[in-house]
DNA sequence: CGATTTACCGAAAACGTTTTCGATTACATT
DNA sequence: AATGTAATCGAAAACGTTTTCGGTAAATCG
């Protein structure tokens, strides 16, 4: 009933724990013969190393943190998956907590991963944070961060991200290419670096190829849960409001689908009347019909090379040296689908 | 930079070791005085309980395990979302892991779990596992074990589940209500019971109803990632083969909204022709055209029940009480949308 | 044969906490 | 004055591992 310990070896075998524990180990120090019998009655009596006692000795727990503002979201699941399986090759466990894009949850689960001694910290920052003295805190400690997708340029810790802007800027492109000429873009929040980004990318495009930039054009959404109605409560407004739009780059493809279920309820015709750009490319948008035009975002190799980064900044750690942060940028891909086809065929 | 420990505490107010520790604990056996002056000091040079040398003493971890067979997945994200927020009530965090459907790979994670010395585990069997030894071992060693969805009746451990049959019978009976007589079922794989108890339920509601049961109209998806696909693919084979169906029960949403698609695509109409009950009741299932009609089944209420019933078992544990396992079975409900309507508004 | 190397092993400290069991003081009770 | 009772505190063991530093015996060398 009682777990196994190096002790119970010894005195089976009658020899040291030391020996013991340096036999399983594989020191030199111990002779092939003891080696492989302590190995032996090891793997007889089921041992397994008490890890409690090995975390304090060696004070490192081969366990990192993961928190992210919501675990119900298809490009976060995606992200998870790449950081565990990876992780999981080293030898790593990850701790998973949610902030609810909340600043305040967000400090809490940062205190409770510090309080749990994880190794090493993997962050995507809440909508709301713009105070960045708790991450700050956890560097200081000498305790390695590594933020991905939504970052906060300030804090001097590595990071993975792709080019919003860029991204944005050749979707938007791309419906100047198909002929659209007023265009309309659904924003997500204020706050987070990634919509001002994909919006300034929108912007930057219409002005590039001449074509006014018409604040009222823009419309906001949060992005929460209820991200497929505001999609369709959008692209509603959007048919009140303006009735020469021919083009929409949209923040996320969740809202974009929302977006084409109302226009198609409502009888206006994609692409033909309106062009559709999302982001994301979420599996669903070539289900849609029509089929959705995209950005595509590497969510599983995003966690996977935040993970390999920050796996890196630990094997320095425990050598002593010296770490500089690195931004990692992932290229995206415009992924072109019937949302989006040439004027040339309108009717 | 060194990390802050009851020692130092104990010498810049030079009293012994043992009475900060029962001050932080409020000891009875320590003076209100010296309480609080200890509390200050901590926070003032902000201590943090080694965690570690906490686990090593009490023996626990403060730390469940969650394995589940795919982390990209809307319903384990809504379970994940229920265990997560519960466990960080009660103090507990959670490591997640994926058996990737894989028997072996359950295995071995159970292996690195226990390695970990998680107080606990939480799963959902893959579903290639029918040999159960490595869950019967967890909890010989006298660790709790809760299952839940995908659970194995032989085990005997706590589980949390649905009555798949009960809502398959309900599903089935739904479409014959509104009247269909020809009824085909896409069932899932041949092993994990879920889908053998949802094909029961179909069966039986036919049987019941004095409908024919004819095997040549169940049709089998892996419901792997691929699962949107095989929608597709079997709604087409299923017109190919049969011309006389008019409805179907289909395992699970994302094969239902494949199969959607593909009838949109090739015109047959829905439910005119043919109605469609789907399974999970997933958010999609709202937002496609024709909206889908589908058992809701509560994840985030399972996640929720899982951990709880752990945790209960976790404190009866502590006090050397005995458990005796118990099977919770959280309600289903038919969701009736624009795929299922009375035969008698048909043309 | 004495000296030196090599191969193998173990004692003991350390990691930071919790908890048992006394020990000490002060104070009230006979 | 002797005894008993509270109220505070601490010494020390324990949790199971890792690692340093010697120590012994056998083997090698001059």
């Amino acid at each position: 009933m009682k777990p196994v310990t190096l002790k119970e070896i010894a005195e089976t075998l009658d020899i040291s724990i030391t020996t013991v524990s340096k036999a399983l180990k594989d020191y030199p120090d111990v002779s092939k013969k003891t080696r492989k019998l302590v190995r032996e009655t090891a793997t007889q009596l089921n041992y397994r190393p008490n890890s409690f006692a090995v975390n304090l000795r060696t004070k490192e727990s081969k366990t990192i943190g993961l928190i992210i503002p919501e675990v119900v979201h298809h490009f976060f699941s995606t992200v998870i998956k790449g950081i565990i399986s990876q992780a999981e090759r080293k030898g790593y466990l990850v701790i998973i907590l949610q902030s609810n894009e909340s600043f305040e949850l967000e400090k809490k689960q940062i205190d409770l991963l510090l309080s749990k001694h994880v190794d090493g910290i993997l962050i995507s920052l809440a909508n709301g944070t713009s105070d960045f003295k708790h991450l700050i805190d956890v560097i200081d400690q000498g305790k390695p961060i590594v933020m991905f997708d939504k970052i906060a340029k300030i804090v001097n810790c590595s990071k993975v991200i792709i080019d919003d802007r860029k991204a944005a800027f050749t979707a938007t492109q791309h419906l100047i290419d198909i002929g659209c000429k007023r265009i309309a873009h659904f924003r997500g929040p204020l706050l987070p670096q990634n919509s001002i980004d994909r919006f300034l990318g929108y912007k930057k495009a219409l002005i590039d190829n001449n074509l006014a930039y018409d604040p009222s054009l823009v419309y906001i959404c949060d992005c929460s849960d209820m991200s497929f109605d505001e999609g369709k409560k959008n692209a509603a407004q959007l048919i009140k409001d303006h009735n020469d739009v021919d083009g929409i780059f949209i923040n996320t493809d969740m809202v974009a689908i929302g977006a084409i279920t109302e226009f198609n309820r409502i009888g206006v015709k994609i692409p033909e009347d309106i062009s559709i750009v999302g982001f994301s490319n979420w599996f669903m948008s070539s289900a849609i019909t029509p089929s959705l035009s995209t950005i595509d975002q590497p969510g599983y190799q995003m966690g996977k090379m935040a993970f390999k980064q920050l796996y890196k900044e630990l094997k320095a750690l425990k050598k002593g040296k010296e770490v500089n942060p690195k931004i990692i940028e992932l290229e995206t891909a415009l992924v072109k689908r019937d949302s989006t086809k040439t004027k040339n065929s309108k009717t």
